[in-house]
DNA sequence: GCTACGGCTTAACAAAAGTCAATTACTCGC
DNA sequence: GCGAGTAATTGACTTTTGTTAAGCCGTAGC
């Protein structure tokens, strides 16, 4: 841990943001950053968890493998989010892989470290609960976008989160590869390709890994709509 | 709090089955238990967190209404098991709805008795983060599920996990109704009776409530498979 | 500038799941 | 035991998605 801006990063990272600054401090100072390349593995489903990772830089995919080779995504996270806490404290192995998507620094605090600290200060442990919390609200809103959306409605969803506008227009610029976005949204490439055809017709234009978005709000209305109403608009 | 088997049921859930017996005596002296009928609502999205539930007997399941009313199961518990943990440090309201789906009994935990006690006692927090993080585990696996099984797939676990035994052959009940088990695995009533028929050509019988599983280790062999594979057997 | 490669899109087909409606099977109250 | 009301099944049909393979396009290397 030297760098400025990495500080400043981890910082407003949701696992250290509501701590105090002192004991931030005393956290980093005692962790350190790490790069990977694109593609390389930063742990394996089954690997004992020692660390809590904070992504700095870059993006991470979080998925499982099943016995079988099948791989399903579980998260994609970028600068600030961390992951892994879920296991550290439970002296458990991993339930999931982790692997660089792009060229990525993390920092690696070790959960022995934050697991002595929650004994003097009770807002670390609150800390890591806000963060896990955070995790299991996202995990909750996949679930219920997977069970309650149809394909282009959660690539609608997507790419309002990646926009920051509330309404209007905007180009946003795809984060990771299509592949990676499909498998993050539980369908195919081919399917994700269809998708974005479909919501052509609502204004919103893919040119390579750019995203020409005409009117959020409409955007917006589609995703919301039931899995019933969208077809009924073509009518 | 007052009966035994209550007690007992409490100290021996999740939440506080890591917690000295001290410990968990004293929480349980300040929370109150309230029996739900079936089809009651316990709480509704949206409204402020105060609780945390901890199921003492019977069924309830969490869910989430989009604004057009449709419904999204987002998960269906029972005996032993904790929720509400997430919300209720954070002073923000729940992101979902729970309602009673057979008659039930609640232990009420107040969020602020537990906040309190956390400042003075680590092991609280730790043992509210062992919960919430089994609810992202079991999430975790749910959008697994989602994405990489098929629908009868879906159907096959949610039976395996009912029975006990490893292998063999097993009769089991169904805990609630079909059409929130379609709900909970995401499907439709009537694609869920379409699974139960292709759940037959694999030993397994549905007679109103009880499902009689002929070979565990061959439905659980069924349920490991890539999405391609099951049908490539039928060849 | 050409070629080889990987990622993306498209198309054609198959399978799975949703939708709707009709029927049947239960359940509960009388 | 009967009838009303609810839940579950079935069937016909449509839509969506997966699957596979072919072709396209941009990039990188020569």
């Amino acid at each position: 841990m030297a760098d400025n801006i990495d500080t400043a990063t981890a910082h407003s990272a949701v696992l250290l943001s509501s701590l105090p600054r002192a004991v931030a401090d005393h956290i980093l100072q005692r962790s350190a950053s790490k790069a990977f390349k694109r593609g390389e593995t930063i742990f394996c489903q089954g690997d004992e968890a020692q660390h809590i990772y904070v992504v700095l830089d870059g993006w991470v995919k979080l998925f499982r493998i099943t016995p079988t080779g099948a791989e399903a995504v579980v998260g994609v996270f970028t600068k600030g989010r961390s992951f892994g806490e879920a296991v550290a404290f439970e002296n458990i192995s991993y339930p999931v892989t982790a692997e660089a998507v792009t060229d990525t620094r993390l920092l690696l605090v070790r959960a022995s470290l934050l697991t002595t600290m929650m004994r003097d200060q009770p807002e670390i442990a609150m800390a890591i609960l806000s963060s896990t919390f955070r995790h299991l609200h996202f995990l909750v809103t996949q679930v219920e976008q997977l069970k309650a959306h149809t394909g282009a409605q959660r690539v609608a969803e997507f790419l309002l989160e990646l926009c920051d506008a509330e309404s209007g227009s905007c180009t946003i610029i795809l984060p990771y590869d299509k592949s990676l976005i499909a498998g993050r949204l539980g369908m195919q490439p081919a399917s994700l390709s269809r998708a974005f055809n479909r919501l052509e017709t609502l204004g919103v234009k893919i040119t390579q890994n750019q995203a020409m978005i005409g009117d959020i709000g409409q955007l917006r209305e589609y995703m919301m709509e039931d899995r019933s109403a969208p077809w009924k608009k073509a009518d």
